[in-house]
DNA sequence: CCTCCTCGTGGAATCGATTACATGAGGAAT
DNA sequence: ATTCCTCATGTAATCGATTCCACGAGGAGG
C-alpha cells in the first residue's frame, strides 16, 4: 500500500509538502497542489489512520460499551449513537458487554488500548478498576441510560418516573390491585430505580409492593420467564406484572403462554421499554417508551464536548407511557401503530 | 500515559528489554522479567495498540459491514462474528450501511484507512470502486450472507432453496394457490434468489408466479407495507405473500392490520429469517430460520484463515422450515417456542 | 589457556504520518 | 541598493512500539 513517501515521490515534492496539501494547510503553491493530487490520484494513496494517530494522539474513534446488543433498545441506542458520532467527524467502536462484568471490562481495555479518544459506557454492574482508574485518569467518559453513582462523569439518560406513575394510574383505573414487578439487577441504576419508581407509584394508590411481588430478573428474556413462573406459583398471583425491559417482557410472555394462559386476562402485562415489535405481539404490550434517539444523540453530543474541551453535561430526559391491550383495556381505535399516550411527560 | 520508555526507566532496563518482556520473548533473565513487571504495576502502564500496530503492521482488528444493524437477523449476526473473533483473539468493528450504498462506501473506507486485517461484507450493492479495488489489491475479505458474483472472495451463506421449497409445499397442502413475494432488491445476491427459489418452487406444484405478485421491497418494513397495500388493492388479490426478510413481514402485518384484516384469514403470511419475536406475534408467524450463529462463525475462521495465510472457503449451510400460524394451519400443540419444522435440511 | 557458543542486554533503525525550524527566493519599504 | 517580510518548501525530530545487530559475560570443549 502507497505510503506518503511514495506520493511524495510521484509528484516530486517532500513529504512535508504532501502532509499540507493533504490537510488543507494554507502556505501550499497551487502548483504544488495539483501535483500532489495527480500523485495520490495515480497510486490511489489513502492516508494510514494508524500513523496519523499515533503523531497526532487523537483517533477520532469512541467507544460505545453495551450492556446488550442483542436488546433491541441498546441496538436503537447504537444506531444513533453512530449516526451522531459520524456527523461529528468521529466512528464508533462497540463493544458488547453481554451483561457480564468481565466481557464490560474485557472491552473497556482494548478500547483503552487502542486509545480512544472518549468512551460511552452504559455500566452492566458497579464498574470494573480500570474503568473508574480510566475516569478518573481523565479520559472523556459520559455514561448513557445506567450510571454508576459517585463518579464525576456525565449522565445522559432518560426518567421513567412519571411514566411508571401513569402506567400505575392505568393499571388501578382497570381495576388491578395485585400489582408485582420483574426487576433488572441491583448492581445496575435502572435496575434499582425502576423498581422504586414503581413502588412510589403504587404508594400514591394505597398499595405496596411485597417482596413476593419484586422478582429477580437480569434484563435477559430467560429470568423473565423464569420469575413469571414464580409468580404464577403463588398462592395468590399477582393480577399485573411489570417487567423491568422488553426482553424479560417477551420471557414472561413465553411463559404465561407455556401454561395456556392468556394475557390480559389471567396475567397483565407491561414493559420498559417500548420495542416496535410490540405493536405486534399478541396482545400489543403496553410500555414506556425512552427517547431512546435524542439519548443516544446527546451522549454523543456530551462527549465530544469533553474531548473537544468544552463542559459537557448531564442530560436527562422524560419517558411516556404507551398504552395498547396488554393490561386489559380495549385497543384505542388508531390507525397509528403507536396509539396515543395516557399522558405526556413535558419535556 | 505511561510509555514503554517510562517503563524502562522505572525498571532501570532498555526499552528493548521491556519490549521482550511484554511480548515473552525467550531470552529475558528472571530478574529483568521481574522488574519489568514490577514497573508496570507501578505505573499501571498498557501498550499503545497505535504504535504497535504501526510497527508490526497488523492491528489485531476485523471490519464488519453489515447491511442493517436494526434487523435482528444481521445483530445476531453481528454478535456471532464479534464472539468468534474474540476467541480467535480479534476485535471487530462494525460499519452499518442502512442498506445504502454511500453509507456501506463510507465504512469500507474508513475501515480501510484503519488498517484492519480484514473486512467481512454483506454487500448492499454491486460493490463500491473502492471495494472491489481492496478486493484485488488482495486485502483479506469474506461475504456473508449476501455476496457480489464475479469477485473472487470466499462467500459464507446459507442456502433456502429446500426450505422455500418445504414452504410452498407445506402453502400447497394447506390450499393456497395464488402466492405472492415481497422481494428485496434486484442489486442483492439474496434479493433474486430468494424469489428464483420460490419461482421454481411453485413450478414444482404447476403454478406460477405473475410479475403482478412479485412485489419490489427493499428489506426494509416501509416497503413491506407498501407492496401488500398493493397487493390487497389488486381485482384478485393473493392468498399467501412470503416477505423476503423479517423487516418486510412485520411491514406486511401491518398493512393487514390497518385495513382491519386478519393474518391467515383474509391473507397469509410467511418469512424469510426467523427471529424470536416471530413466536409472539399475532399470529405466529411461519418462517424460513437461517443457522444464523454457524454463519457468523464460519465467515470469521474463514476471514481469519486468509489473513492467516491458509486457504480460507466458501461455506453454504441449509436454512430449514419453522411453521407457525400465520399461513393457516392449526398451531402443533407443543410447548417449546420453536414448534417443530415439517422438515428439517440436512446439513 | 584459548576459542567458540549461548544468553541477556542495549543501541538504533523503522513503521507513516505531522510539524517546528531552517532556508532561499522574491517583493515591498526605506 | 539595502533591509526586512512573506511565502513556499525542505530537513529532521517525534509519536510508541518492535526487532535487527552488536557486544560483553560466562561456560563448555579442546
Amino acid at each position: 500500500m502507497a505510503s506518503i513517501k511514495d506520493v511524495a515521490a510521484e509528484a516530486g515534492l517532500s513529504v512535508a509538502t504532501v502532509s499540507r496539501v493533504l490537510n488543507d494547510h494554507p502556505s501550499v503553491s497551487d502548483d504544488a497542489r495539483r501535483r500532489v493530487m495527480a500523485a495520490v490520484e495515480a497510486l490511489s494513496y489513502r492516508p494510514n489512520a494508524v500513523a496519523r494517530s499515533l503523531r497526532t494522539d487523537q483517533t477520532r474513534t469512541l467507544g460505545l460499551v453495551i450492556s446488550d446488543v442483542m436488546n433491541p433498545y441498546f441496538t436503537e441506542l447504537a444506531r444513533s449513537v453512530e449516526e451522531e458520532a459520524r456527523a461529528l467527524g468521529y466512528s464508533v467502536i462497540i463493544g458488547n458487554a453481554d451483561e457480564r462484568p468481565e466481557l464490560q471490562d474485557h472491552h473497556v481495555t482494548t478500547l483503552l488500548d487502542r486509545r480512544i479518544d472518549g468512551l460511552l459506557v452504559s455500566p452492566t454492574d458497579r464498574g470494573s478498576p480500570r474503568m473508574l482508574e480510566a475516569a478518573r485518569a481523565g479520559t472523556p467518559m459520559v455514561f448513557v441510560d445506567r450510571w454508576i453513582p459517585g463518579v464525576d462523569v456525565p449522565v445522559v439518560r432518560s426518567d421513567g418516573r412519571d411514566a411508571v406513575r401513569d402506567l400505575v394510574a392505568h393499571l388501578h383505573a382497570l381495576g388491578h390491585r395485585r400489582l408485582a414487578i420483574i426487576a433488572g439487577p441491583a448492581a445496575t441504576t435502572t435496575g434499582r430505580e425502576r423498581v422504586d419508581a414503581f413502588r412510589e407509584a403504587l404508594g400514591d394508590h394505597g398499595l405496596d409492593l411485597p417482596d413476593a411481588y419484586i422478582g429477580q430478573g437480569d434484563f435477559q428474556a430467560d429470568s423473565g420467564r423464569r420469575v413469571t413462573e414464580g409468580f404464577l406459583d403463588l398462592a395468590e398471583p399477582p393480577e399485573v406484572v411489570f417487567a423491568a425491559d422488553n426482553l424479560m417482557a417477551l420471557g414472561a410472555l413465553d411463559a404465561v403462554r407455556a401454561r395456556g394462559l392468556r394475557v390480559p386476562d389471567d396475567l397483565a402485562l407491561a414493559a420498559f421499554d417500548d420495542v416496535r415489535w410490540f405493536v405486534h405481539t399478541d396482545p400489543p404490550v403496553t410500555a414506556i417508551a425512552q427517547p431512546t434517539g435524542a439519548l443516544g444523540r446527546a451522549a454523543v453530543r456530551a462527549l465530544v464536548d469533553r474531548i473537544e474541551g468544552r463542559p459537557g453535561e448531564s442530560v436527562t430526559l422524560p419517558a411516556r407511557l404507551v398504552v395498547r391491550r396488554s393490561c386489559g383495556e380495549p385497543a384505542p381505535t388508531t390507525q397509528s401503530p403507536h396509539p396515543s399516550p395516557v399522558r405526556r411527560s413535558t419535556s
